[in-house]
DNA sequence: ATGAAAGCGCTAACAT
DNA sequence: ATGTTAGCGCTTTCAT
């Protein structure tokens, strides 16, 4: 199959008609006539034609391509939002391309947003944590639409779930089951989307009149293994939690494991809930209890946002804020006896 | 900031010499006196001039640029390799960008292939099971290497690892615990990589004498879930086994769950190796004794291989084979000595 | 409603 | 060693 690609100037000769006129066809652009478009459309799909997206952008204007940057690929938290802005973006007829590159490579990053606003209309950055990103991008002098777990320092228009009210929505939730001394395993200061979900911890506490001791909040790191650590120094106290709530779901597995190891069980003797609700929240064993981000709909708004300032409908640095969903599954159940509140009889309570 | 981006134009005027020139210095070609391109590429710096990928695409030549095609994001499997292709191509002067679509979407593969061939030199395709871009790939008369899990028979070039010989490696380290019992928790039979697994699990007990009933080859589909489930199956057999092998990491994690569930201590009663090694195995609580891809090695050999295609210098459809290697770590042990699996007898002792 | 000309930023091919 | 010319495939003017 050596058959060269065809070209735009391959259409309009077939169709009869100048370039600019199939051009105008396939684009959709007024100036041509009905049936002249049709025709047009027709033998474009004909002989294969697709459009050269890199003459497109060369040639001066957009390209109908949304550029993707994150440092981190091998989070759940990334790969949700790409496949999901790949769906919105093509929905819109749009192509998605992503860049991405592990933060400590020293490649200066100045590059690589020259590199990026070549071959796209905008970017969408992913980004899972603080960076480095986010002052060059704010200068950039391009589209961009930041989807974070952050929160409002920066002015460049931004995606995020609504991580105090998640909180609020975990804590909650353990409390209707009776619990009463519930733990917080964090994920560090660093990121403020985090520490959102500390402060919904403890308000929530403190409106229901609940006691939270600095023993119950312990520091993690997002990741499973320092999870499992820092759980199982939670357990051995001498008045541990009957619950804990982690900062992601990563941490609720080493909980989880902690917990086992400590010859507890989950949700019998101890209950966890997570948050994000990664593929794998739903597979582990027990299926994990957890606050979902709206990834899909976070996704796609900022598509729209992004395609909107592409078109020059800017919105200003506007912030779009997603409500999280509690998300009940086996790894929460009613407080242990031992301790019990009135609430421990209402247990059915099933998504 | 709303500098326009320098263009080669610029350069070269600034520099006093014509763009050709200047091009040249700035691509390393022969024809420039030492210092002219010195006194460009001093400039280019100066004024932060980047090449235009684009210009350079479409005036006909290569660009630096290399494709990566992956329906799946969401597997550690291509996270590790999209980073490392990344590494290995940066380390080559050239840049990765990444287009991603999940199978189910029904948009034509054609298309895409036209449009990934308009921004990048050549594709690196990621495919970790059977899919449908083989055969467009195979005629689309582009450079193109395949990452994958499977064999021989498509006549691209391709690595991948030697899982056969993974096998081989993790079940004679279960015998070397003294395991005589092994199982051997499936992944499908559509993925021939997974096949060769199992040929490898029965080949290496066959030498050793050992029996492989048919019972302890259960079937899987790589998913956690599934593996807890048939996991559980396994171990309820009146004469259970004392190991398990997996054909991936993530059915070990659910064969431990299992395990777990039906009051088992891994690895004392019991030993579960996966296949992979994701990042996730050595987090996982027991870390997970494992057989790894190289994945880094694979990627860059898939680069390399892929940068001389480009350069003219193709082998034909070679296919590269990366050695497995065992990764011991707490999911297994010594084989239990009693043949009862009570628990009762055995206590305390763990790792 | 349609077309012609010019040019985006670069590099091959041919000068010199 | 360096420069000139001619495009790559498209879209912007500015005609008609």
């Amino acid at each position: 199959m050596t058959k060269e690609n065809p070209t735009l100037e391959d259409v309009a000769r077939l169709a009869g008609v100048s370039q600019m006129t199939a051009s105008r066809a396939l684009n959709g652009r007024a100036g041509v006539s009905r049936e002249t478009r049709d025709e047009v459309l027709r033998i474009a799909s004909d002989i294969g034609y697709v459009v050269n997206r890199t003459a497109q952008k060369l040639s001066g204007g957009r390209n109908g391509i949304i550029g993707i940057i994150t440092p981190t690929l091998d989070t759940q938290f990334s790969s949700e939002l790409i496949l999901g802005a790949g769906r919105a973006a093509r929905a819109a007829g749009c192509e998605v391309l992503v860049y991405t590159m592990s933060d400590e490579e020293r490649r200066t990053h100045h590059d690589v947003l020259g590199l990026v606003r070549q071959f796209s209309d905008g970017v969408l950055a992913i980004l899972p944590r603080e960076s480095l990103w986010l002052d060059l991008l704010a200068k950039a002098n391009l589209p961009v639409v930041v989807i974070d777990q952050r929160g409002t320092m920066n002015r460049l228009p931004s995606v995020s779930v609504d991580n105090y009210g998640g909180a609020q929505l975990a804590v909650e939730h353990l409390i209707e089951l009776g619990h009463t001394r519930i733990a917080f395993l964090g994920g560090g200061e660093s990121i403020e989307g985090v520490r959102d979900r500390q402060r919904g911890y403890l308000d929530t506490l403190s409106r229901h009149g609940l006691p939270h001791t600095r023993e119950w909040i312990v520091p993690g790191d997002l990741s499973q293994m320092t999870a499992f650590e820092v759980a199982s120094g939670l357990l051995e106290l001498p008045e541990p939690p009957t619950a804990i709530f982690t900062a992601n779901d990563q941490s609720a597995f080493g909980a989880i494991a902690a917990a086992r190891e400590a010859g507890l069980r989950v949700p019998d003797d101890i209950s966890v809930i997570g948050f994000d609700d990664i593929p794998m929240a739903e597979q582990f064993h027990p299926a994990l209890t957890t606050v979902r981000q709206p990834f899909q709909q976070m996704a796609s708004s900022a598509v729209n946002t992004l395609l909107a300032q592409v078109a020059g409908h800017g919105a200003g640095a506007q912030r779009v804020t997603f409500a999280a969903e509690l998300v009940v599954r086996n790894s929460t159940g009613a407080a242990p006896v031992a301790r019990r509140r009135s609430g421990a009889s209402r247990q059915g309570r099933k998504r």
